[in-house]
RNA sequence: GGGUGGUUAGCUCAGCUGGCUAGAGCGUCGCAUUGACAUUGCGGAGGUCAUAGGUUCAAGUCCUAUACUACCCACCA
């Protein structure tokens, strides 16, 4: 043995030992129990199943201190398997849809192209052979940490069998009436081509000008004396093409008498009402608001709410449609600049305020501006589908590892918003609906001709101008639909008429029949035995998104909760308490952790050093240090044994009886035994900050300074034996959380009979 | 505006069902040893547990309020 713990060549050795091993999985687990004579039917918990799925990480990104948490999960399976449990750990990994594209665009973009100089399936086929050649990185990784999975169960968003059931769940809801189609005010980024929901918008604070602008009163009041227009400050003036109306508050005597009365659009010269709003806030600008339902979201409920008229000014590709007039063509910035001329003209502007805080509504991802848009959308209504999971959390069906997860879950659910499941994007899972050509000659397709033009119109009228279906179907890019489209649900193609959906579903819609998919819902042997799983670990922020759904879906189902544990843990944060981000430098890689310190020692960084289970978990490397010098001490103990029994010449016994052993062993050991119920009581309640900190404790200042140290001169039988117990003991009891350097020392010491030559697969002590 | 967490040693944090003479790691100071391990050992300094009330035989732990701080949700035309 080396004088120290070689992290870097130890931990692929025995991880490729392990894997050839087959202990990863729970059948390979038991023939290796078999092979080094560990009898199951000793064992209370054997033939019992346990499994843990695993959050898939984006298949072709490397991966992040988040997913080093995963460690929580290893250590849970790590535990059960040498227990005796059947324990299973369902790996797999994600397509991202939106992640993955954007990533793939932005190479394309060096390369002088874009996604617009493919078809879809051309496009849809390169991204996948690009996620193929990559799609080893978040595995690779997940290896390095240790994780004990079963690869060969490993499972990817977009594998046959996910699209599978992610299409019969589509279907059956359909067919239960659960799906339906509206025009809906969305997050639209004109940037990406594409929807966000409400989850991944967020505020920006800027800085921009507000207009006040004059509203010519269209026929005068009565009164005299009043003024002839009404002023209303905007930020947006370019969509004062889209303005129905202007709303004043009811208890704004200011306005009385305008109320019934219209105004003059000042740039389409239209008559539009004045109507009253509490929405309207007094205080605010000039207490009047100008209500633009096809661009804003308290405006489209406002219009809805008064019956008004829905214009929309914005197409597609983010530039100003037919209805904006003389800014058509233009983007809203210019088209702003544009407006502002032609109203200062006009003499229509009473003021600008320069200096107006407000805030931009952006996409999470890179900022860019979002414009609230009407698009036809497929939803599912929630309603029904989430009184089951609200009842099941309620009466604790599915346990939360701290109440405020369950609290703040409830309250999200119980707003049962629709949920729209269409993005625009073209990698993910297109959504199987189809619609006939002939009954629908308004559809407007976006497609590359034969000859690679980009060409886009309405589909009755490209067929007539003699272009064929079959050109357009193999070149097809986009297919947008009206909000009476008549369409047919199914898997497969009705017939030459159809074009299919060019929307895909969002990928929480996939995601959220993940325990489904990976255990092979719905009538495999492994959904059978390991279906509902046992524990699920994810990080807070996609409670939301993800456990809610997943809870949904797998009542909707299978009548079962897909887990009877979800444990949240808290974001890993620098060693400053905030999140990791490159512009702060307080980001962690893990893959250079494990580099200088090992695996085992980020582990107990993380795990122990951390907590997991409090809101923050600061990563602080002086911690990951510590457990790599606590990873040679325990090298070094199984050294100093190794040598002392050959360098004595020792024959120590398999066993001894406690008669032979003197008081300060027998009350050594009793410590031992204390340890091995709290840590079992303390992993089975899931606080592995506690267990781990209790083994730390036990081998360094107990075992090792304290034990060690009084026996060093002595070189009889009994110490030797009590050291040797105790020790191995105690590494069995470490090695979920630092399992290398527990099978490399384990590996190096010669055992007493009964136990397995792995430590991976020996027997948990009790 | 609504909500949630945090506030304990210089730093990062434990302290789970009240029993604490308040702990750990790192840092710091002193000493020792090349003897399994310098990725070491021994020893020391360092805290009125944010503040103010309350409950209790007993409060870091439970309750109330306040302050500071972080985050989440909603949202300002």
């Amino acid at each position: 043995m080396n004088k120290t713990y070689d992290h870097k060549t130890l931990e692929k050795e025995i991880y490729v030992m392990w894997e050839k091993s087959g202990a990863f999985s729970p059948e390979g687990a038991k023939t290796l129990r078999e092979q080094n004579g560990l009898r199951d039917s000793d064992n209370e918990f054997s033939g019992k199943p346990f499994s843990v799925l695993m959050p898939p990480p984006n298949a072709n990104a490397p991966i992040h201190c988040g997913h080093a948490t995963y460690s929580l999960q290893d250590i849970l399976i790590r535990f059960k398997r040498m227990q005796g449990y059947d324990a299973l750990y369902f790996p797999g990994t994600d397509h991202a849809g939106f992640e993955t594209q954007y990533v793939y665009e932005n190479k394309l973009k060096k390369e002088g192209k874009s996604r617009f100089d493919f078809d879809r399936e051309t496009f849809f086929n390169d991204v996948l052979s690009f996620v193929n050649e990559n799609s080893d990185i978040a595995i690779n990784q997940l290896k390095l940490l240790g994780m004990s999975a079963d690869w060969k169960r490993n499972t990817f968003m977009l594998d046959k069998k996910v699209v599978d059931t992610v299409y019969d769940t589509f279907i059956k809801m359909y067919k239960e009436g659960l799906i339906y189609r509206e025009g809906y005010m969305v997050n639209y980024s004109t940037f990406y081509g594409t929807t966000f929901s409400d989850l991944e918008t967020e505020y920006k604070d800027s800085v921009s000008p507000l207009y006040y602008v004059k509203y010519a009163i269209g026929v005068a009041p009565k009164k005299e004396g009043l003024p002839s227009y009404m002023t209303v400050a905007t930020v947006r003036p370019e969509t004062i093409y889209a303005d129905v109306a202007i709303a004043v508050n009811p208890k704004d005597k200011r306005y009385k008498g305008f109320v019934g009365k219209e105004v003059i659009n000042p740039l389409t010269n239209e008559k539009i009402p004045v109507i009253e709003d509490e929405y309207a806030d007094i205080e605010f600008g000039t207490g009047c608001l100008k209500i633009t339902p096809g661009h804003d979201f308290n405006d489209y409920k406002i219009g809805k709410k008064h019956g008004l008229k829905i214009i929309s000014l914005i197409s597609l590709d983010g530039r100003m449609n037919e209805n904006a007039g003389e800014t058509k063509g233009l983007f809203p910035a210019q088209a702003r600049k544009k407006v502002v001329e032609i109203l200062q003209e006009k003499g229509s502007i009473e003021k600008i305020n320069d200096n107006y805080e407000n805030r931009l509504l952006v996409d999470y991802k890179e900022g860019n501006v979002i414009e609230p848009m009407i698009l036809p959308n497929w939803f599912i209504n929630m309603d029904k589908l989430l009184d089951p999971v609200i009842s099941a959390i309620e009466k604790n069906k599915v346990k939360f590892n701290l109440p405020e997860w369950k609290r703040d879950t409830l309250r999200w659910i119980k707003e049962k918003k629709p949920w729209p499941i269409s993005r625009q994007t073209v990698f993910g899972i297109r959504i199987p609906a189809w619609y006939s050509v002939s009954e629908n000659p308004n559809l407007q397709v976006t497609f590359l001709t034969n000859f690679k033009e980009y060409k886009t119109g309405k589909v009755s009228d490209l067929l007539k101008a003699g272009i064929s279906l079959s050109e357009i179907k193999s070149g097809l890019q986009k297919v947008i639909t009206t909000e009476d489209a008549k369409y047919v649900i199914q898997k497969d193609s009705p017939g030459d008429d159809f074009l299919q959906e060019t929307d895909t579903f969002d990928t929480w819609f996939s995601s959220g029949q993940w325990p489904l998919t990976t255990t092979g819902f719905p009538d495999s042997g492994d959904f059978k035995k390991y279906y509902p799983t046992d524990f699920l670990d994810s990080g807070y922020d996609i409670m939301f998104f993800w456990i809610a759904r997943m809870i949904m879906f797998g009542l909707y189902l299978t009548k079962e909760i897909p887990f009877k544990n979800v444990y949240f843990h808290g974001m890993v944060t620098g060693k400053d308490g905030r999140k990791m981000s490159k512009s702060k430098n307080n980001g962690v890689n893990p893959v250079e952790m494990i580099e200088k310190y090992g695996t085992d020692a980020l582990r107990m960084g993380l795990i122990v050093g951390g907590n997991t289970e409090a809101k923050f978990s600061p990563f602080d490397e002086d911690k990951v240090r510590g457990y790599r010098n606590f990873a040679n001490k325990i090298w070094n103990v199984g050294r100093f044994i190794n040598q002392k029994i050959e360098e004595s010449n020792l024959n120590i016994p398999d066993d001894l009886p406690d008669a032979d052993l003197k008081p300060e062993e027998l009350e050594f050991l009793k410590k031992l035994e204390i340890l091995i119920n709290e840590v079992t009581k303390d992993l089975d309640r899931y606080k592995f900050k506690l267990a781990g900190e209790s083994i730390y404790d036990f081998i360094w200042n107990t075992l090792a300074n304290d034990y060690l140290e009084s026996i060093k001169s002595r070189d009889d039988v009994s110490a030797m034996f009590t050291l040797r117990r105790a020790f191995l003991t105690a590494i069995k009891l470490l090695h979920p959380f630092m399992p290398f350097v527990t099978e490399a020392v384990w590996q190096e010491i010669k055992k007493p009979k009964g136990e397995s030559n792995f430590i991976i697969i020996s027997k948990w002590p009790s």
